[in-house]
DNA sequence: GATCCCTCCGACCGATCGGTCGGGCGGCAG
DNA sequence: CTGCCGCCCGACCGATCGGTCGGAGGGATC
């Protein structure tokens, strides 16, 4: 485990919640331990019997809210529904994700840069991190090729399609001011939320559908 | 003007160009003055004669960035081609702007979180950067409610369209090392990015189109 | 030659950074 | 009662942070 005292959670989930919170708002270099601390109801010196270092707490953090997502969209894509059907299920799923823990989009969004800076031989603990990602990114990978190749979606390329998804519902879920001033109202009402799952499976739905093919080429600049 | 010292720009240009690099990779809280000085060959020092803090040198950073590809994205909407064509030449330069300048994409992501934090009274400067942001948002948005009214979209809500819109493109050149693991490849060689805009463009072109109402209507879960 | 201004610099400031250290407190086993 | 151990703390460390200050150098103007 990438911790030290796991035994007795209730301090220890403190600081990852509170940590959470302010590395979404200000990210890792932004937030200081003295600050994490003072927002978890502990001495400084206290979190560093929880956490090796600062890198080890915001890898802890990543990792809980990536197994939080992970989980989810894995038992979304669990059922033996069809594609189409699945795919609808796997955007719900990331939109309430998402929406029920507001910090998510912004510490993936920044953790997209960050992690990159902590080298995998000297921080193992990023590991699990990375293989949380590789799940999440197997399962949506595997079910639009098997919804491809029964035919259920139009031929296209799968990580530029997973690329759009995930760009679309985090990205969202992320642009905070910018998001709710284009919205013109709340990013994380209920209704918002259930008008973007809306609105990300229609427009996902229309652009993977299935069609004869059409005389349209890909044109460029 | 935001700096002081814009009379011999070559100084000023060099410090805003390793500045924009280093904020890419880093954000803004994680890169010095040290750090942008010495990659600029300057004393600390003299950062502070061309921008009176480290806040306006990045909102000076984002502006310039912004204003480039508000530039091009004005362009591409200034015709009087078809919507449709339009949204092509839209979605052409906004993927040749992120692409040709690869910090871009980064910077502008993170400055959708960190710019929020500096207060538009403290700082009058970040009103440069909020109007090319107004700018860029209202020619796009334009666009999809005229090619709307016209019947050349089907019917959706403008600003989820444009929030999938700039996410697919932004998200996916800001991924980096992910993007790369899940392409296979390089994110910013010149086929994929020939790639990137034809797989955008096919699924906007779909998932816009206008067609004959369906039975199908958003359930969420 | 004297003056001015722009650019640049090294030295320095107080504050804060991540991290360490030694010890205090309380529950639990002997 | 005693010793151990997990949890917590304040004090302290060297390093670095953003920012200031006084002055050096050089080109233009008079």
């Amino acid at each position: 485990m990438a911790d030290i005292g796991a035994r007795d959670g209730s301090s220890r989930d403190k600081i990852l919640e509170v940590a959470e919170a302010l590395y979404a708002r200000r990210g890792f270099a932004g937030v200081g331990m003295r600050e994490v601390a003072e927002a978890a109801g502990l001495g400084k010196s206290s979190l560093f019997h929880h956490f090796r270092s600062k890198v080890q707490l915001y890898l802890a953090v990543l990792e809980r809210v990536l197994g939080r997502i992970d989980e989810r969209l894995g038992a979304a894509l669990a059922s033996g529904d069809a594609p189409a059907a699945k795919l609808d299920r796997w955007t719900d799923a990331l939109v309430d994700a998402l929406a029920e823990q507001p910090a998510s989009a912004r510490l993936l969004l920044r953790a997209l840069f960050e992690d990159e800076q902590f080298d995998t031989e000297e921080w193992p603990e990023g590991q699990a991190v990375d293989q949380r990602v590789e799940s999440l990114l197997a399962g949506i990978s595997r079910l639009l090729e098997e919804g491809m190749r029964a035919g259920a979606f139009r031929r296209a390329s799968t990580p530029h399609v997973v690329q759009t998804l995930i760009g679309a519902a985090i990205y969202h879920f992320a642009s905070g001011e910018l998001g709710e001033t284009l919205l013109g109202g709340p990013l994380l009402s209920a209704e918002a939320v259930r008008t973007r799952k809306a609105e990300m499976k229609a427009f996902f739905h229309e652009g993977l559908a299935a069609r004869p093919a059409q005389s349209r080429s890909g044109d460029d600049g």
